[in-house]
DNA sequence: TTAGGGTTAG
């Protein structure tokens, strides 16, 4: 074979294994009549990049030569496929490493959250260039170090497109939107990376109309920038907004990816649409972004959403490299659904497993005691969190506590709590202890928590409504009229409530006293039923609202 | 043959 001819097939290798035809390429590689280096590097690469890493350790190991380039291949192959470890050993072993091999195992480390060891084999490079110190700035901001990493940017001795945008998302996600605002318009030439990490920015503040300014300016989009969009939708609860943006994008011809799914399949759970979520599903396994675990746990929650615990539980079942949100997610929704026994058996499996709970695993457990009312569980689980995993409580495990011991009737210990608690106290933990006032009609109680609510925020109607719940379920109705009266005063305004059900494609909608539906009757009927059946089970519905 | 933007859990 003339070298023209190996050259060739080498370039033939590389770009069969990037477009996910391994098969071919191996057929290539196993009839060249000669091979070089080039040629075993090109074969070993593609392996890796289509998930064989154990094919990539069995040629690099059977390679006539290795260069350099071969050994920063595997170790890339291994930081690709979450084995940081076997990286470094393979980096350890290596003989001669150039530049790209330290970066390679800086930026990996970075990427699996081992920033001590990151920054020691930085210090340690005998040469660093741009890659390097821009891979060390991503590390510290994701490290949440941000001034540390603004020094570095700042003294680099070179930056290009690339280290601006690692700078300024390192700012976004650590929610320095001003200084990210200000890089970004001091930045000389403005990437997409730069460009998407603002759209974020806007979207974490709230500010959607401006991320979608920003987004519509974008002449070639591509798309990680219509993923961000459809993300910052989605997380402003304008799931609709999400989804009109999937068809654009579809429209433009641009192939969805798991990330776009995430935001799809989140979307579809915040609006209840089960049909979509389940045909986004379907599209997952048929385009094999199902192997993706993010876009699994986003499936097990909307399953649950929609009331599908079974399609929750089948989809974490199946899941083959579980991660802790995997754990979290089925842990919620069976919390969710009120089976505490099942979350006990997840809880004691994931630690037999190895996964180390955090505070989002508590918060589903303390919610699941509130929801079959296990006082002395909720304060053991509370307790243990702190103790034994050393985790601090947050406010929003406060406000499942407290939650709590209002519903089980506890109000002077749930008092004591939200006295005790580290933080301002949040709307959420007060709002539980109004609703028990209302419920026990402790009136004297139910008066001091509303005044300390709409001192802090007068404008939110909730307090009010409460208080004057509070004062009609004792009869008090000069009381009721004077708070409707404040309420109005101040300004507060009742935001109406909706809920919507999908039946075969078809959204429902309905809001209080609304009686335009066609069916009615038939609805209310059933409702009638519905509500018969909880009284028999002694679900009692409190009707003095 | 190394660096950047999007991704899940309450």
């Amino acid at each position: 074979m003339s070298p023209r001819g190996v050259f060739l097939h080498n370039l033939r290798i590389g770009s069969l294994g990037r477009a996910g035809q391994l098969d071919a390429a191996r057929q290539l590689f196993d009839r060249m009549p000669t091979r070089d280096t080039v040629s075993w590097n090109a074969i070993l690469t593609a392996h890796w990049q289509n998930s064989d890493l154990e094919g990539s350790k069995r040629l690099f190991d059977s390679m006539p030569q290795r260069n350099t380039v071969s050994w920063n291949s595997i170790i890339a192959g291994c930081l690709e496929n979450a084995r940081p470890d076997e990286a470094l050993d393979y980096f350890a072993k290596m003989p001669l490493r150039n530049v790209a091999s330290w970066n390679a195992i800086v930026s990996g480390l970075v990427k699996y959250g081992r920033f001590e060891e990151a920054e020691r084999l930085f210090v340690a490079m005998p040469a660093r260039n741009v890659v390097s110190y821009t891979a060390m700035v991503d590390g510290l901001a994701r490290k949440g170090e941000v001034d540390r990493a603004r020094d570095l940017f700042d003294r680099m001795p070179k930056k290009n497109a690339v280290s601006w945008a690692a700078m300024i998302s390192g700012c976004v996600e650590n929610g320095r939107y001003e200084e990210a605002r200000y890089l970004f318009d001091r930045m000389p030439e403005k990437n997409l990376a730069a460009i998407t990490a603002m759209i974020t920015g806007y979207c974490k503040e709230g500010n959607v109309e401006q991320a979608r300014s920003i987004f519509n300016g974008i002449r070639h989009k591509d798309l990680i920038c219509w993923n961000a969009m459809m993300a910052g939708y989605v997380h402003n609860g304008h799931g609709e907004e999400a989804l009109k943006l999937y068809i654009q994008m579809q429209n433009t011809g641009m192939k969805p990816d798991h990330a776009t799914l995430i935001a799809v399949v989140t979307a579809c759970s915040a609006l209840g649409l089960l049909q979509g979520g389940k045909r986004t599903h379907a599209f997952a396994i048929k385009t094999k972004l199902l192997l993706n675990v993010s876009l699994c746990n986003a499936l097990i929650t909307m399953y649950s959403k929609c009331g599908c615990i079974g399609d929750s539980q089948f989809i974490f079942q199946n899941i083959q490299n579980r991660d802790l949100v995997s754990w979290n997610a089925i842990i919620a929704a069976c919390s969710q659904h009120g089976d505490y026994d099942n979350v006990l058996s997840l809880f004691s499996e994931m630690e037999e497993k190895g996964m180390i709970p955090n505070e989002i695993t508590f918060l589903s457990i303390l919610s699941a005691c509130g929801h079959v009312a296990k006082v002395e569980e909720c304060l053991n689980w509370f307790n243990l969190m702190m103790s034994k995993y050393r985790i601090h409580p947050r406010a929003e495990h406060y406000a499942c506590l407290v939650d709590m011991l209002c519903r089980a009737g506890h109000l002077e210990k749930a008092c004591k709590y939200i006295r005790e608690m580290p933080y301002e106290a949040e709307t959420s933990a007060w709002g539980a202890v109004l609703a028990a006032c209302r419920m026990n009609s402790h009136v004297k109680l139910g008066e001091l928590v509303a005044k300390k609510l709409i001192l802090s925020d007068s404008r939110t109607s909730g307090a009010y409504v409460m208080l004057s719940n509070i004062y009609a379920a004792a009869g008090m109705w000069r009381e009721v009229v004077k708070v409707r009266g404040l309420m109005k005063q101040n300004g507060a305004k009742k935001q109406p409530g909706y809920s919507w059900i999908q039946i075969a494609d078809k959204v429902h909608l309905f809001s209080v006293g609304d009686a335009s539906h066609p069916d009615i009757d038939k609805i209310l009927s059933e409702l009638e039923r519905i509500g018969f059946h909880m009284k028999m089970f002694s679900h009692y519905a409190n009707l003095s609202l």
